[in-house]
DNA sequence: TTTAAAATATAGCAATGGCTATATTATTTA
DNA sequence: TAAATAATATAGCCATTGCTATATTTTAAA
């Protein structure tokens, strides 16, 4: 009946669905990455805000309860984005430093993008903290350009 | 020495963030219906391609296993998304349909829209697969206005 | 109508990301 | 310095989403 059926356990089927697949792959990648990025973004803020970034602080932005953000924090360090100071927060490490500038510069750009477009502050706000981590350099490239020619044309 | 601390435990706090714990609620809301949507609107894909959705090809076309797609079939129908019928494949629910219609639009627009914006085709199908989840009403608004006074700009 | 193959289901494991309740460890302050 | 408070860590639970290995059920074929 299907024009599958015929072909479902050979192998020639993998070259035809090829990218389809890596397209759901890289996405599951993607999402496995959001929440490391939110965190160090969120650290980023409350360092250059506050002087420090406490888990209690990270819990309440986050809207988590704090295990959850000391939990996460345990892995963060693993990963080497940060190091922790007891009762003095956390602090990004110069890779941790990358990632959150790298972060915080794609998450303004597709708000601002976002905003150029029409979207409402609040909304656009709400919508770049999702789409964000789901951009790739060829699309940054490509708001980067729009939003260049056209604050020319409003000039 | 923060400006946070005196505060840290009081209810004012609550009003100052609330926006900002509002944005990442809203997204890890998002972030578990992202799996749903990619589901529902595969299984939509399918059936208009093939006349039915099947595991195996659910799981070939997404890089998972099937006892993984079996154990999520399971899930949407309970949320009434779709029904299954043995050796038959899956079919979508009026709700399924509803919602699988809805994640099609949202989704070409937004690919529609990057490849408008000059991003590679190849490379706006895997981005557009991140980002279309996290697509408000009020964004979709916006990227419609752009592509019709685009289109009018450009003919 | 058995048998073979295909499709689906189940069992059982692991990692991730939540939670509450309860230590433990630092820092202040009395 | 001892006690109180603040900050962090740990224990132990749950749900989700993945996996492999192995049933079980359906369909098709001999």
């Amino acid at each position: 009946m299907s024009t599958l059926k015929k072909t479902a356990t050979t192998a020639e089927k993998v070259n035809e669905t090829d990218l389809q697949i890596h397209g759901f792959r890289q996405t599951r990648h993607n999402r496995r990455l959001e929440l490391v990025e939110d965190y160090v973004e969120l650290i980023a803020d409350l360092i250059s805000k506050h002087g420090e970034a406490r888990q209690v602080d990270i819990a309440r932005e986050l809207g988590v309860a704090q295990p959850t953000v000391s939990k996460m924090l345990k892995r963060l360090a693993a990963d080497e984005m940060i190091v922790q100071r007891p009762c003095r927060g956390v602090f990004l490490t110069d890779k941790g430093t990358k990632l959150a500038k790298h972060c915080r510069e794609r998450h303004s750009l597709v708000e601002t993008f976002l905003v150029a477009l029409g979207v409402p502050a609040e909304v656009a706000s709400i919508d770049a903290e999702g789409i964000e981590h789901h951009v790739s350099e060829q699309t940054i490239s490509a708001i980067k350009k729009f939003l260049n020619s056209d604050g020319a044309s409003k000039n």
